[in-house]
DNA sequence: CGAACGATTGACGTTTCTCAAGGCTGGTGG
DNA sequence: CCACCAGCCTTGAGAAACGTCAATCGTTCG
């Protein structure tokens, strides 16, 4: 099982991009790139421990983030190129599959196939369930959503840790880091939610039916 | 060739829904309802001519169209359930075939389970830039990434004639009707198109660098 | 011809964004 | 141990973009 560090070309970024710690497995800091758009798609992965965003960008910067994959997620699952740049969020753990071989798998057995179609399948479903939610619902009917989803995702015995910041939430939704916490003081007022530990990132519904009504 | 008149069930609805012109062509009149929201997937459909919408609503009304397909697209392909309503924005002719047949072929043909993951792929990587335009987009932006977009997959040399209205391409863009009107007018007013027919909706490309370089 | 429909335009309202200030927390170094 | 700083979050005030409401115009179709 070898064991090294790679250091990352991009001063941008944090040094310590990735280390590999088995033979299919790295880690990545929070905040540093595992891959970027339009790159070649040569692994697929999946997220073992931690949290990772998918996001595009537009050439002034603005940001939608298309996807959080939480642990158990497959990601980067491409034809050719990737078509988001995705980053850790926090330290996280990914295992790396080449997507090669896989694909010389796919083509003689059918169930890998068949499980390729369904993911494209549920990660279809999931972007035109928030093509509705960008495209009409209000700020707080997005937040609403988003602490559903993620409450739905996490299941961390009532209290959810959420591993992405507000921005990420923000860019998320299509909204401003400041509608979002606006959202979420107003759903706190309310008594939909309470913030659980001393950081605003802990977060426990309190009535996951009210919100599902301020949804639609 | 079999030849007979259904009369659609929801009074709604214009009264002649499709006529069956043969083995697997239908007809729907303008403004009909081809399958609902949640309706089992029995059928995926192409389109012969014409035009169609796919779209999911809110409880209130609120409508998000997620494409439109034109002469050639196949839609409809769904696993159980239909995603999204699809309805004929102007007189359409769509051939179907019943998904449990193709399922049977695709059992053991594996080009066939290629091309359905294929165009999976295509429908999430339509969906994941709507994101990026529902989620970070202006109303201008959008609406010259709609122009670049149709004029791209009509191209009748030179003019397209459009056949969705204006609320149609509002509730694609995630706007107003109004909005979108206004946006037209002012492209107009800039030089990027011209209106070429007597109604609105031929419309002639005049720069398309200009719009992409509006859209980014 | 008249009604219905679609599109445009204007005036105004509302939501969300932008900009700015301040608080809290956690880490770092004196 | 404490002061300081950086990052994250909240909150407020004002601005901007977009939505709403309403009037008008042209076209189509019965």
């Amino acid at each position: 099982m070898p064991l090294f560090i790679k250091l990352n070309a991009d001063p941008n970024e944090k040094l310590v991009a990735h280390t590999r710690v088995s033979s299919t497995e790295y880690k990545y800091n929070s905040g540093t790139k595992i891959f970027g758009e339009k790159e070649p798609a040569d692994y697929i992965y999946q997220v073992i421990e931690g949290a990772v965003r998918s996001h595009k960008l537009l050439s002034d910067g603005r940001r939608q983030i298309g996807a959080f994959h939480l642990a158990g997620d497959i990601f980067g699952l491409e034809n050719d190129f990737h078509r988001f740049t995705a980053e850790a969020i926090v330290d996280t753990t990914v295992r790396l599959m080449k997507r090669e071989s896989l694909e010389r798998v796919a083509k003689t057995d059918f169930a890998i196939v068949r499980s390729l179609l369904n993911m494209t399948t549920d990660n279809l479903q999931h972007a035109e369930n928030h093509l509705l939610l960008l495209g009409r619902k209000t700020a707080l009917e997005r937040v609403a959503a988003f602490l559903l989803e993620m409450d739905r995702r996490v299941t961390a015995a009532g209290v959810m840790t959420l591993p992405m910041n507000r921005r990420d939430i923000a860019d998320y939704l299509g909204l401003t880091l400041e509608t979002v916490s606006r959202a979420l003081s107003e759903l706190h007022k309310k008594g939909y939610l309470r913030f659980s530990g001393h950081t605003q990132r802990e977060i426990v519904v309190l009535n996951p039916d009210g919100l599902a009504k301020l949804d639609r």
